[in-house]
DNA sequence: TAGTGGTCTAGACCACCCG
DNA sequence: GGGTGGTCTAGACCACTAG
């Protein structure tokens, strides 16, 4: 069996991955090196590179100088999720968008979210508490608070008909974020807002992001119960 | 104020990306050519190139042939979460691992089943439930449904010492799979294997993995209450 | 159709680190 | 020390698509 040359980086990954699912290249094995590749393949020993780095940077391959590149012995597969605003998730899945605001105040933050937040016990921030639905029907909670350092007096008004998600997203820039996904038992104060039963199991997110070191915003998102976050690897 | 030449892309990554944080470059807005870009950088084209590259991929810009590179309108973040094997998750969490196995059988796939891995109501499958704990305390529910086409009767002894979900990472490659998260409310089953209250809140990952088409297996994991999975952006 | 990003090439040098 | 991957370069051609 003749093999034709590979000319393009996807092609060589895609040859690459079939000798990984087939086993011909085993997991902890070490693979032939980029310029040998190179000449069986017919191609520039950096259009194997771009392969080959493709690959590693999907956890499939462990590349070291001088020890050569081998099959990741576990293969470290990656979730990933994009995290869009909320009003563009609502409307992809075809349904209404709606906002309400619930509760809006600038004061100083309670001990939790000053830790998180890394602020001083007098800082101001602003809380704001809205829920975004779907077709008339809750979604989600947003329960933020912003250091108020990010936001001018003016702009409080605007939360009233823009959610603080969708205004930070166009307004405020960020380098940096945690996020941590949980489920919690819906409280009286999310039944109510969610209008689930009390105790009802509701998937939640919490995120909190900055701008080079500086805390901006921390949020916690409590989905209606039911909510499923989908991905593929 | 003279600018010193970027030499390697990271710089030049970085430098973009301080345009974006500053707001130099804002949102929506088209940024130079590659061709400008490596100018007044002092260094290659594809330099440049594999810096923008780079951003793209990160989702903070969008690229088009012809149109040119703008800045997104909304950085789409992605949070990436490695998928590790059990056992290494509790042990890198420096508690002592536990395993043990409830039940294991072979039989027939329910319909809910059949129709998540694409298997005829009559095809093997083995179905597996088991415990994870983390200091004698139970850390997660393994529920896992395995076509028979990939395991050996030998096989089935394993699962008394070894858990499916690490014997499988070490034996049976895979090309591709679909993960969900959610929230359920620990009914019977769970209360009494996790050692919870009934209607704790549960945090809960489905996932299917396939070869090449070919369903292996699905599981569904129902981690104690309390769990959380942390990530960052 | 012209301008932009996408990619390949051949060669070169370097950084790392296993033996 | 020497082999390996990591990267840069300059030039070239191609693919796509906005105007």
């Amino acid at each position: 069996m003749k093999r034709e040359t590979l000319k393009n980086w996807q092609s060589v990954r895609k040859e690459v991955l079939n000798r990984i699912h087939s086993r011909q290249w085993k997991p902890g094995e070490l693979i032939p090196n980029e310029a040998d590749l190179a000449q069986e393949f017919g191609c520039a020993r950096s259009t194997v590179n771009r392969a080959l780095q493709n690959l590693a940077d999907d956890g499939l391959l462990d590349r070291r100088r001088k020890a050569g590149t081998r099959v990741a012995m576990h293969p470290v597969r990656k979730a990933t999720m994009s995290i869009p605003v909320i009003r563009n998730e609502i409307i992809a899945r075809g349904s209404a968008y709606g906002y309400d605001l619930i509760s809006s105040e600038r004061s100083t933050p309670p001990p939790h979210v000053a830790a998180l937040m890394g602020l001083a016990p007098r800082a101001g921030v602003i809380h704001i508490v809205c829920v975004h639905s779907a077709d008339d029907t809750p979604y989600v909670i947003e329960d933020r608070w912003i250091s108020s350092d990010w936001v001018s007096p003016d702009d409080m008004v605007n939360f009233a008909n823009l959610s603080p998600n969708e205004w930070l997203v166009t307004h405020v820039p960020f380098t940096a974020g945690d996020i941590a996904f949980s489920a919690i038992s819906a409280g009286a104060f999310e039944a109510a807002l969610l209008g689930c039963e009390l105790g009802a199991a509701s998937f939640v997110i919490d995120r909190t992001t900055r701008n080079n070191e500086r805390t901006i915003t921390t949020v916690r998102l409590i989905f209606a119960p039911g909510y499923r976050i989908d991905t593929e690897i």
